[in-house]
DNA sequence: TAGATTGTTAATCGATTAACAATC
DNA sequence: TAGATTGTTAATCGATTAACAATC
């Protein structure tokens, strides 16, 4: 066999696979077993050729002219994601954002599952949200590490974000969603993702 | 005066200017009145050329041998972005996020205010957040007329997320904040931005 | 002056798109 | 077969970066 030539895949791809996997899921509700670039396209206003283009990085997944087979295509979007199993998600900071995450159901369905949950205050300390109780911030260390937990969720006060980022990346979190509206500073190899609203909202006045 | 050639902005610099914002008002916090390219590029890991390119398409805000003056600079971003005054932001959905974000008080110094709310259920209506009376979906168009909205927060559950973006759109609203996780249709006048943190999360399992 | 840093150019790099042969 | 649609190529388009003269 012929060595492969290594290809990046550029992380605007796995943006975009994320979007046609969302949108497979609505067809695949729906009834509908396949669907053509051109009709994914139009559902999220972007270009046939776009999609191809992505979907081919990975392989042949359609059958000329038919399209793409949905659930077929799921199935593989969700092993490229490493979504086909189920990551286990630590929450930081039970305030009502903390809270709200922690009552939403629509992680489950996509990969994630919210799984502990920690706060600093006393008062929070022991309290019931959706079956999980709220542990200490003195059990995070030993909890994620027993857990073997690599994704965590920052939803504490923007001056705690920073403490708390370096506590989870010092117990073997690879991956910070983070909701505090700051730059959190961490080693390469931890992937981070800011939640920030207001940048959005900012973003789209630009042109307002 | 020579025409100008009509020079257009990437929507990649646009997000960057609310990534510089926000870390400059870090620094305008602690006191810093000027900062170089090369000193943001570190905080923000990115690259000092980058930055003074995106900056330069406004204009020289910076000094040779010095760098930007900090106060200056926001000031200039605030008013490139619009966000120079307040605008205010209609929240459809009174869930627990809902609530987190009529309870958040981070958005009023970046130039939002939380400033009406609105739910479908009559349990819910009448209810205070935050000094804010929840009104009913009933008001939802005279409302937002009266009062000249452009910006909505779309927080309900998915299955109605399109027919409030419908009726959002309908009473001249030109910004959407979409917290629900799907593709919402609207004309090509109207700014989505869809907040889903799964999205975010499946982009960061690939690279686990 | 010497050192630092901008604004801008030109070169590089990478991403998107149109087009079409292959084929269902 | 005729119509549809993929996978892939080549061309276009746009964004990033390095480098440096200008100048504080």
């Amino acid at each position: 066999m012929l060595a492969k030539t290594e290809i990046t895949i550029s992380d605007n791809t796995i943006r975009r696979l994320t979007l046609y996997l969302r949108s497979l899921n609505e067809l695949n509700a729906i009834g509908r077993t396949t669907v053509s670039s051109r009709e994914l396209a139009r559902r999220l206003d972007a270009r046939p050729a776009q999609i191809r283009k992505d979907l081919s990085c990975f392989g042949g997944f359609g059958k000329q002219g038919i399209g793409y087979p949905v659930s077929f295509l799921i199935f593989q979007l969700e092993r490229l994601l490493k979504i086909d199993k189920q990551w286990d998600v630590a929450v930081v900071g039970l305030g009502n954002l903390g809270i709200a995450i922690g009552n939403y159901s629509g992680f489950a369905s996509r990969g994630f599952r919210i799984a502990w949950l920690f706060d600093r205050d006393p008062q929070c300390v022991g309290q019931e949200i959706s079956g999980l109780t709220v542990l200490s911030m003195k059990d995070l260390e030993s909890t994620l590490l027993e857990n073997n937990i690599k994704i965590g969720m920052i939803t504490v006060p923007s001056r705690h974000a920073q403490e708390v980022a370096n506590r989870l990346v010092g117990c073997g979190v690879r991956a910070l969603l983070n909701y505090a509206p700051l730059n959190l500073s961490v080693p390469d190899h931890v992937f981070v993702q800011d939640i920030d609203p207001v940048m959005q909202l900012q973003r789209m006045t630009y042109y307002m």
